[in-house]
DNA sequence: GTTGTGACATTAT
DNA sequence: CATAATGCCACAA
């Protein structure tokens, strides 16, 4: 890939706010780049660790962590998202740490 | 140049 | 839920 393509997939996920997650797809579109998910993927391998990218909010498809069941990099991943106050379970991310937007209209809070 | 692999996605069966 | 077919394309062998 060339450097813009590099810079604009880590402005994307540096864009990820604390408690979200987005997808390698989702990713792409958002870098400019649609159908470019593997690219992403390949990025976040790559990406020094000084750049202090995000990585662990970029999921897979339904929102599923990619790594193999039992690797380091699961649990390392679940373990970044839960401190953010995402819920995971079998490697899903079942609820963001803020409110979407189904539970506060099902769940209006105040009055 | 060809092939296999990979931090993937989408659609169809 | 699972598997396969496609699309995508960088990279190493």
């Amino acid at each position: 890939m060339n450097p813009e393509q590099f810079e604009a997939i880590c402005r994307a996920v540096r864009g990820i706010p604390r408690g979200e997650v987005a997808t390698y797809g989702g990713v792409a579109r958002l870098a400019g780049l649609p159908g470019r998910a593997r690219l992403v993927g390949r990025v976040l391998k790559i990406a020094p660790a000084n750049l202090k990218l995000p990585w662990h909010r970029v999921l897979g498809a339904g929102e599923r962590i990619v790594f193999p069941r039992g690797s380091r990099a699961r649990a390392e991943q679940a373990r970044r998202l839960r401190a953010e106050g995402v819920v995971v379970q079998s490697g899903r991310v079942v609820k963001r740490a803020r409110p979407d937007l189904d539970e506060l209209l099902w769940k209006p809070p105040r009055r």
